[in-house]
Parts: C-alpha cells; structure tokens; sequence
DNA sequence: CTCCTTCTTGACCGACTGGTCTAATGATAG
DNA sequence: CTATCATTAGACCAGTCGGTCAAGAAGGAG
C-alpha cells in the first residue's frame, strides 16, 4: 500500500484494466465491495470466489486497493458510456426536464447494475482518509454540477429566487442520490416513469394544497 | 455470539446498563462504532481507549454485539428523553407545523450528540443479517409514523391527494434523514430554525415560481 | 534440445482479531 | 486471623487478515 500511493498498477504500465478480461474476478469483486466496506471486505474470498490464487492476483495488482480502484474505473466508464448517449448538455432544456432526465438516466444504470449503486453510496461512509486516497486517484470528478444548474435555472426565472441555491442543489442531490428508494426492483418501465414524474411534480409544485 | 443470541448480559441479571457508571468506555465505543462498522470496529481499540482491561469487560459483557446493543439502548434512551420534553402527539397542528418541529427536534439531538447520528446511519449499511439480529432484540421500533402522518393530512386536505403517500412518506423521510447536510455544525440557532423554515417552504410548495 | 521470459502456485509470514482462562487482588464478613 | 466473594489483570488461543516469495510450469525463439 505504501509503494502503490492510489495509482493503480496497470496504469503504470500502460497495459489496459486486468479486470476487463477476467469477468469472475470482476464479478467476485463487485459482490464483496458492494456489500461490504473495503476494510471489512475479504481479498481471500474475493480471489476464492474468482478461482483464482493468491500470487496471480498480485502479479496483476499491486494490492486490495489496486483492485478496488480498478473496479470503480471500469465501472465509472460503463456508466459514462451509458450517459453519453443522452448528452444534453448543450440542449436549452427545462431546468425540471433536465432534473427528469438525470433521474431517468440514474434509474436506468441503477437498474442495470444495482450493485454499483450500493458501491458508490458504501464508498461514502468509508473512513475520510480513504475516500481522499480515491478522490486523490479519480480527481475532482465529484464537481457540483447540480449548483450550477440551480444557479442557471434560477438565473433564468425557472425556479424560485427566495430560497438559497445551495440549499435546492442540496434537497436535488439528496433525493437523487436516494431515488431508489422510491423504485422498486420489480416495476415494469411505465411505472418507473410515473414515479419520477411523481417526484418531479413534488420538487415542482410542493406537497401542500394549492 | 452463539451464546449470547442477541441478548444482553445486563439485561439478563436485571443490573443497569454497565455502561451507565462508565463514561470512558461510553465515550470510546461511541467514537470507534460511529466511524467504522461493526465488523471493522476493534474491540482491542475501545478497551485500550477506554484505560481497561480485557477480562474486566467480558465480565460485564457476553462479547462485542453486547456491548453494541448496550450503546444503542443508551443512546435511544437519552434520545427518547429529549423527544419526550416535546411531545406533540395529541396535539391538532398543522401538517407541515409537525414536520417542522420533528425536524427541529431531530437536528437538536444531532447537533448535542452528532456521533449517534453517524451510528444509526452507519447501522443502515451493515449486512442484513446483522441488521434484523439487531432489530430481533429492539423490536420493531421503525414502525412507520411519517407514512400514518402523512395519510391524516391527507384526509384532512392539508396536502395534495394528487400522489402517493408512500411518495410523500418516502421524500419526507428521505430528507429527515439527511438534514444535517443543509445544517452546519458553525451556525448559530437562529439560522438553523431559517434553514428548516426554508426547507419547509420547499416542500409545501415547491421549487418553480409561481 | 536449451535459454529466457511470462505467468501460476500455494506454503508461509507477521500482525491483528474476538474471545478464554487462570492466577492474583481487594473487600467484606465472621 | 481466615474464608468467601466479586473483580481485575493480561498471557494466551485459534483463526483470519493482507501480502510475500521461491519454486516451477508454459510457451515461444534460436
């Protein structure tokens, strides 16, 4: 751990992620990670659950971290991967349509790989020197895209000017990040887009009587 | 473990809670719990942090998850009493004047002891087996009072009939839940009672201009 | 065949875990 | 004083952890 510094070691060498060949250790990794935090989750059963050994995992990787970082890197291309074939960045949108969009996007891959999202949500109550060994490796992607977008919608007239953007960016990002609470696994699409609806309309109108 | 079947040494013998007359292991299982997992929390650490020794915990408790089980009793004890002072069950308020007194009161116990707070969120991403073992000894203290609050209001016309209340039970208790990332630990009483109030409006009614 | 590099194997290491147990200590009663 | 009790002390246990390493297999080049 000393020697890696939260590079990843096939970075160093230029060769592509070891995971992306080698689906049984990519699987083994994402079952314990996402449900485990990364000091409780076990290298011995992960390279146990892949069929691997011990010394083939460490002729790839420099140690546990190496794999965590590798597996968050192919995950997070998998995702942008999937968001970019629906970039509207440069569309004028409705702030709320964009707020929708987002959702539909995040339910989408959540869907795909529910195991990425239990990931990224245990990955925030990991010990504060950690997550910033990670933040260090993957950079600031975690820049608030949300702020920005209340600040533009509220500079456009879309949104009310007497409550503090900080404050709606906050609710929008608690919500979304917790939207699958309000989606159950067994919904067929339809439904799906009826509750985002229904939550859009909520952040939108409020939830007293008019 | 498999002795103890969840339940608590203490509890057997009638004696109080031993955590009661000890402060300094008080202090030290609620530092380590609420910044590590149960699994990752070392039982040699809190003993050390505590100026004790082994053997004279396991006199007092069966083994970790006793003394677990013990803090939680503590803490939800010293919670209830705080709530206790504010109990406004039979009172006729508005919806939103209840919803914004238990925020109030939720961010006052948080602000007093923010590490409970960590716990129990951190309790939420312990593995299921550990959670219903934990639940099995509580009982099932979550019955879902917001979800009941939310139907009389709607009975009574003070929110709309429009959507689900499983929605609005769900978006409330989402943003309960994480109401310390609007409230900073700096701010002064009178401007967390503005933050709620503004939160309040957004959720009565909504984020677009009307 | 030999030589060399790449990769695999699993025994092994020290550190640490939760938990046990026996011997010693302190206090109180008769 | 002795006898009995509750409590403390910490060496010790088996098991798991992440990580190392020397030996050998596999395979291509000459």
């Amino acid at each position: 751990m000393s020697d890696t510094n939260g590079k990843m070691k096939w970075q160093h060498e230029g060769v592509e992620n070891p995971l992306n060949g080698n689906t049984a250790l990519c699987e083994a990794a994402l079952d314990v990670f996402s449900t485990h935090s990364f000091g409780e989750a076990s290298l011995n059963d992960i390279i146990k659950a892949a069929g691997m050994n011990k010394g083939s995992f460490y002729y790839r990787f420099y140690d546990k971290l190496d794999l965590y970082l590798s597996l968050l890197q192919r995950l997070s291309v998998e995702k942008l991967e999937l968001f970019a074939q629906y970039d509207d960045t440069n569309t004028e949108d409705d702030f709320f349509a964009s707020i929708r969009k987002k959702a539909m996007l995040g339910i989408r891959f959540a869907r795909k790989e529910p195991r990425y999202n239990a990931l990224s949500r245990r990955f925030l109550t990991e010990e504060l020197s950690f997550r910033e060994t990670v933040v260090g490796v993957f950079g600031g992607v975690t820049e608030n895209v949300l702020l920005r977008m209340v600040e533009n919608a509220q500079l456009k007239g879309q949104i009310r000017s007497d409550i503090s953007v900080q404050m709606m960016a906050e609710v929008f990002a608690i919500l979304l990040e917790r939207i699958d609470r309000v989606i159950m696994p067994d919904m067929q699409d339809y439904e799906v887009l009826g509750k985002i609806d229904e939550l859009i309309t909520v952040l939108r109108n409020g939830t007293a009587v008019k």
